[in-house]
RNA sequence: GCCGGUGUGGUGGAAUAGGUAGACACAGGGGACUUAAAAUCCCCCGGCAGCGAUGCUGUACCGGUUCGAGUCCGGUCACCGGCACCA
């Protein structure tokens, strides 16, 4: 009999179709587990191979802890908002809802064609009015605490298309589109105050059970430190203020920088002799981002103002002011002061300007770079009262004689910024604000949402910067909800980043049209479980979903303090470089692809992209191997966490070990029983795969699965060892496994599908060879192993070892000096000479 | 530049807590079956030396700790992800 995958693939898609045996159902006495992924974004490209990974991985936790006996929730949705989509329906003149349509389709086809046992009853459309009806509930909530408010705020404008640019559509300094230069512009926006968070986003990653790395990058881009405001006095009778985590070298001052855009420097327009040349610095800066600026770093730019100087208020000193952009305005006060000895920045900085650096912590060298070290190792010079204090009693010391004298205070800063969350774009939520001359910005009442994004005629950027919605008078025009006055509506719409940080909650109870999430399926299903992503959304998207759930948790809508109780990240889907110089054999054909293509040449794999033609379209792959191939090779293919290369050869490793399961059924013995011969392997099995996958280990857990196949090909097998294999098999090859059951006449004897049954149970007697492999060496090398019982004690392994004919040879007129025996592993003799 | 990570055969990757490096695969080589090919089944497969037993060497590079280091520590290099309006 023949492996016919897609015919079996079909029957068993249809299968589930009718009966769902994956649908949730909210309530009931077995534990609850609620499996989650990050909701795909549908790209007219439709699936990428890189989907099916985190996808697949989660699929199999799932289906897993559903044979274990747990209500399991496994919900899939679309975040359809967003830029490509309205950038795709501007060239090709379709309204956006319909490519979403269009796209949603084509993906709901293709995860379907992999067997992924979602709750198709519970998925959720962050565009349709059903949904973001709550997406603009949560944020009149938000406005409503305060937390949501208009400030000035730069954005990116395109000189020529006279239209704000996202982040990714500026390339060096220009438009993607036009290539016209790209300038700084301030524009009124709605911002989220996520800052009033940040100690609890930091504090509550303790109670998480996050990868180390994802808490680590989330406490790092919060950025807490506890520092000290200091209040400098200027040589032009005002004052101004800096922050320092590092007040304790407050002697080793020698300048200060001022950021381009902060607003003493139009105060002191009269006082600088250079203005004209300050104001062309101000100019310049303006057309760099924050990274451009960050990213000339080495390269420092600046200019002193002459006129202004600061008054150093531990030495009573002046010292020089420069405007530079690397100092950023939104970080601190926009000021820093400047001490070259003991920040590598402001090192580069007064080497280059020639400004005097000085040493007042003790244990570099200050001549050839910055001694930034803030440990017990500086003992501080140079520094008044301070000297010959440690840095760490330097800082409360410092922070004291500051607060008695007035001029410093304590102070706690984040890196962490507010959230900007307005768009002058078309397709997204539109925000239920309503702006009254008489009573100002005045939230919709709650009983008109949605408030529905509406049709416009042209959703083509307008050229004053405003949302396409800004055309539609009808729409805007409105009266206010206060004093039914004239109003206008607000015209930006919201970031994409809203309706996925709500999403997880509007799964457990998707249908409902009086709250975003009863309490009843809240309560039952909350806090999500497992919650698998990319490391690329660690700390906007991560961040984001948990800011807005302990907002929720505050207004009383949910029960938990965190979304998430446990994170975990896989690694990207790169694909072939078909410009790698290991294509190639000559010399003279590897020099002509680094000199056509650089350092892209160097590398074997990229990301996949259209323009290099390597993306691998999943639907391609399962033509050819099959659904369950698919999704063994994605499993197989490397570490979960780490990138992995996809390869069209590797692929037939997997079609071939799904062939080799099948064709055990061939010649099966009929016991039901377990053979005597397979047993330990088998045991060894069910606890390695199922370790395996609770560790998010798929790949070991396959090859474990492979090992055991090879063995019952050397063993022969049993329909009972058969039992095993299609059990442990069936979360990773759900279509074959239940074509197998049901062949091998489980199905009919239990009654039961496969994934329905237990999952198989190990005994830990029976996981244990009676006999072990030992390693001896002699001076920590290698020289010989010897067969021991398993249980055999230290005295036991050495008497083993030393029988060992090799092992006599080399002892031969040594003396042992030591022996180290680490039981169940090895045995080390130390020897020497013998007198 | 800043933050986080990675580096192991021809290739993808294994190696719980420092304890036999290369599991499991792909590619390659050999054999069986076959008129033949495909498929399937079995064997070999880091490098150097050797007919062989075996010896030496080997986890990006330099150094350290240890009886013992792919694993721990210090430094260097290369690459990948993020950097706030891409998702």
């Amino acid at each position: 009999m023949k492996y016919d995958f897609s015919a079996i693939e079909a029957k068993w898609r249809e299968r589930w179709e009718k009966s769902k045996p994956y649908a949730a159902v909210t309530g009931g006495d077995k534990p609850k587990f609620y499996g989650l992924i990050e909701f795909p974004y549908p790209s007219a490209a439709g699936l990428h191979v890189g989907h099916p990974r985190p996808f697949t991985a989660m699929d199999i936790i799932c289906r897993k802890k559903r044979m274990q006996g747990y209500n399991v929730l496994n919900p899939i949705g679309f975040d359809a908002f967003g830029l490509p989509t309205e950038n795709f329906a501007i060239k090709n003149h379709i309204h956006p809802a319909i490519i979403t349509k269009q796209n949603i389709e084509n993906f709901t086809r293709q995860l379907k064609m992999l067997g992924y046992s979602f709750d198709w009853d519970r998925v959720v459309d962050t565009t349709d009015p059903n949904y973001y009806k709550w997406t603009q509930w949560i944020f009149l909530q938000l406005f409503k605490n305060g937390l949501a408010y208009k400030t000035t705020m730069p954005v990116n404008w395109c000189t020529s298309c006279k239209c704000v640019l996202a982040n990714e559509e500026v390339v060096e300094g220009v438009c993607e589109r036009c290539g016209a230069p790209v300038v700084r512009r301030e524009k009124s926006q709605w911002m989220l105050g996520i800052t009033k968070y940040a100690d609890r986003l930091i504090d509550d990653l303790d109670d998480v059970d996050f990868i180390e790395r994802v808490k680590t990058q989330q406490r790092n881009w919060i950025g807490r430190s506890t520092g000290m405001e200091v209040t400098f006095r200027t040589t032009v009778g005002d004052e101004v203020t800096v922050y320092t985590t590092r007040v304790d070298t407050l002697f080793g001052v020698t300048y200060a920088v001022i950021s381009p855009e902060h607003p003493k420097l139009l105060e002191w327009k009269n006082s600088i002799k250079n203005w004209g040349e300050v104001e062309a610095y101000k100019e310049a800066a303006s057309r760099k981002s924050d990274f451009e600026r960050g990213e000339l770093n080495k390269d420092k730019t600046g200019v002193r103002l002459d006129g202004v100087e600061i008054i150093n208020p531990a030495s009573g000193e002046a010292v020089p002011m420069f405007v530079s952009d690397y100092v950023l305005m939104g970080y601190g006060t926009g000021i820093v002061m400047g001490v070259p000895g003991h920040d590598q920045r402001d090192w580069d900085f007064a080497t280059k300007f020639g400004l005097p650096i000085i040493e007042v912590v003790k244990g570099g060298d200050i001549t050839k770079e910055a001694f930034t070290l803030k440990d017990d190792t500086g003992i501080m010079v140079n520094s008044g009262f301070l000297n010959g204090m440690t840095v760490k009693d330097a800082i409360p010391a410092m922070t004291q004689y500051a607060l008695e004298q007035g001029w410093g205070r304590e102070k706690v800063n984040f890196k962490l910024r507010d959230w900007v969350f307005s768009r002058q774009r078309y397709w997204g939520e539109p925000i239920p604000l309503v702006n009254c001359p008489e009573c100002g910005w005045v939230p919709i009442p709650e009983s008109e949402l949605p408030l529905v994004l509406p049709q416009v005629d042209s959703y083509e950027l307008t050229d004053d910067g405003e949302s396409p919605l800004s055309k539609m008078t009808d729409w805007v025009n409105t009266k206010c909800p206060k004093c039914g006055g004239d109003a206008k509506r607000e015209t930006d719409t919201m970031p994409q980043w809203a309706g996925s940080s709500w999403y997880f909650l509007r799964y457990m109870d998707p249908h409902n049209d009086k709250e975003l999430v009863s309490r009843e399926a809240e309560e039952y299903w909350g806090p999500v479980d497992w919650y698998n992503g990319g490391m690329e959304h660690t700390t906007l998207h991560l961040l984001y979903s948990r800011f807005w759930h302990k907002f929720l948790y505050d207004i009383g809508v949910v029960h938990t303090k965190e979304p998430y109780a446990k994170r975990t990240s896989h690694g990207m889907i790169l694909g072939q470089n078909p410009h790698y110089v290991g294509n190639v054999s000559t010399q003279a054909e590897k020099d002509a692809l680094i000199a056509k293509y650089g350092n892209q040449a160097l590398r074997p794999a990229v990301k996949m992209s259209k323009s290099l033609g390597n993306v691998v379209n999943p639907d391609d792959v399962v033509k050819t191997y099959g659904a369950d191939t698919m999704r063994v090779y994605i499993m197989f293919v490397g570490d979960f966490e780490k990138v992995a290369v996809w390869s069209d050869d590797a692929v037939k490793g997997s079609k071939r070990f799904l062939d080799r399961c099948w064709n055990l059924m061939d010649s099966a013995e009929e016991s039901g029983e377990i053979s005597r011969k397979n047993e330990v392997i088998i045991h060894k099995t069910i606890k390695k795969v199922t370790q395996d996958i609770d560790d998010l280990k798929l790949n070991t857990a396959l090859a474990a699965l492979m090992a055991m196949v090879n063995e019952f090909y050397a063993n022969g097998v049993t329909r009972g060892d058969l039992k095993e294999l299609i059990l442990l098999l069936s979360p990773f090859a759900p279509h074959i496994a239940e074509e197998m059951w049901e062949i091998t006449g489980f199905a009919a004897e239990t009654g039961k599908m496969a994934m329905q049954n237990d999952w198989p149970v190990y005994d830990e007697a029976k996981t244990v060879d009676s006999e072990k492999e030992i390693a001896v060496q002699i001076n920590g090398k290698l020289k010989a192993t010897v067969t021991v019982p398993a249980d055999s004690t230290d005295d036991m392994m050495i008497e083993a070892a030393k029988g060992n004919e090799k092992i006599q040879r080399l002892m031969e007129g040594m003396e042992i000096v030591r022996t180290i025996p680490v039981r169940g592993k090895l045995v080390n003799f130390i020897l020497k000479p013998a007198k």
